[in-house]
DNA sequence: ATAAGGTCTGCCCTAAAGGGAGAGTCAATA
DNA sequence: TATTGACTCTCCCTTTAGGGCAGACCTTAT
């Protein structure tokens, strides 16, 4: 016979996991003395002990413990529990992985801002530019509907995204209302769709100049990369892009002085 | 300004949650009528319950929350956060893994017995035996010693354990005391340690029987599967083999009438 | 006898709400 | 204006699997 402290040494479970275990009937000492309520385990328990605790280590609640050891004399009767936990364990890991995608998203977008914003000079730069596979929607409107552009996109290619958004301009001058426009995100695969379609940008050689600061000021870096094609003697060809490499996140507005937004000339002659 | 069964709706958090949030400081109404107490939230409230939205389908708890919206106003700010986050997900997840492992082992051990059970006569087989990587421990004793040595083998083994655990025996005569026995499990690969010696048993032609029942009468079994070798006139190869396919499992001992035991001798001549 | 240490019950605490009681409030209708 | 029905308020209890603590009681050794 064992004390309550003891038994809870053999057993590895803690002595108010035991009390706990005895009021809900799982596991009852051996005997109970009348005058100190004290516990008294003996060898019988320390199976059903090992057993209620190899459960809890699988995870099965204790009222699943109770049914488990109510019902079953023989492995092959707690089968179908074990294929019910699996399966439930299973959907949580799925879930998981889930929230794993969505967090590493933001992580490797964060990660991306802050390489640009150290590593480059924020001076027109001339580049060669690789085909891209995109979806977009083309639209006459203002600048600011193009969130809602996005959406449609995000919506349509879900996973199939591979890179940051972009706007294309189609306007040779600067518009602000029935801008020619369309809205863009770099897509694996994908399908055209009622108002999307998905093909592939040409690249080749092209200057782009990345803008630090609130959109307002986009003026000033459209400027100097026009200043500077003009002044290599280019001849500018349409579109032009505007990539937002970050701007207001998916949780915070963000501080709109260290937006980014990489302006592109591609194909230049 | 809306009610907070509109904002409920607006926001899809339930009323109980908001009520919450207002207590823990997290989200608070714009307008908190003096008489009625009731509260009145608007369309900056929409924003912030968004975001505690967001952070609360990917997990994170109140109070963390709490430190995200306090210490944080932009994406760049909460990505530690996040990293840390991730860690604790990807933890449980291979925990949770760990788990189904475990499960699994059990549902597959009696998925298999209850094929046996179904689908075999229990009359003597002749069979072709493949040639099979084991680890043993072989020592002088008692039937009853082999619990512990396979206690050993499965700790060094470990997940390198393939197959079901069995007894070679020696002697060719029936030894109640110092039996001549190797408590053996089929790996997949090892190293000899101290005490498991890890090699190829040699398969060939042999035949087998399939005990059903408590191990006190394998004996019957015994005689049957010896009669038949006599009868057919081979010359039984040293050890024979008896594999424990169902017996006292990992959580319950199970009824004995139910454990299967099959005895081998491979290698008749 | 006394002291030390073990054990008892009972109460409160955790996280994130959900459920319900009983009272008060708002808005529309008769 | 009164009433009705739908909302909302606060307060309290419940969930899981125990942990922590207080004050009382018990066992065992010296």
């Amino acid at each position: 016979m064992y004390s309550i402290g003891e038994f809870s040494r053999i057993s590895g479970l803690s002595i108010k996991a035991l009390r706990l275990y005895h009021e809900k009937e799982l596991l009852i000492p051996t005997l109970i003395d009348d005058q100190s309520g004290y516990r008294y385990y003996d060898h019988k328990n320390v199976e059903r002990a090992r057993i209620i605790k190899y459960l809890r280590d699988m995870e099965f609640s204790l009222s699943d413990i109770g049914e488990i050891l109510k019902d079953a004399n023989d492995e092959a009767d707690v089968v179908e529990f074990f294929e019910k936990k699996k399966k439930e364990i299973l959907s949580r890991i799925h879930q998981q992985k889930n929230i794993i995608k969505n967090l590493e998203l933001i992580i490797k977008t964060e990660k991306e801002a802050v390489m640009a914003l150290n590593h480059t000079e924020f001076e027109v730069e001339e580049k060669e530019f690789d085909t891209l596979l995109i979806a977009g929607v083309r639209y006459k409107g203002k600048y600011s509907d193009c969130g809602e552009a996005f959406k449609k996109i995000s919506k349509a290619m879900g996973w199939n995204i591979c890179g940051k958004p972009f706007n294309l301009y189609y306007d040779s001058e600067y518009k602000e209302e029935d801008a020619d426009i369309e809205t863009c995100m770099p897509v694996k695969k994908g399908k055209n769709v009622e108002g999307i379609s998905v093909r592939e940008l040409p690249g080749g050689k092209g200057v782009s100049l990345i803008h630090k600061g609130p959109y307002e000021a986009l003026g000033r870096s459209y400027e100097k990369i026009m200043a500077y094609i003009k002044g290599k003697g280019y001849r500018p060809k349409l579109p032009t892009r505007e990539v937002y490499l970050k701007g207001p996140g998916m949780i915070f507005k963000g501080n709109p002085e260290n937006y980014l937004t990489e302006f592109l000339v591609v194909g230049i002659q």
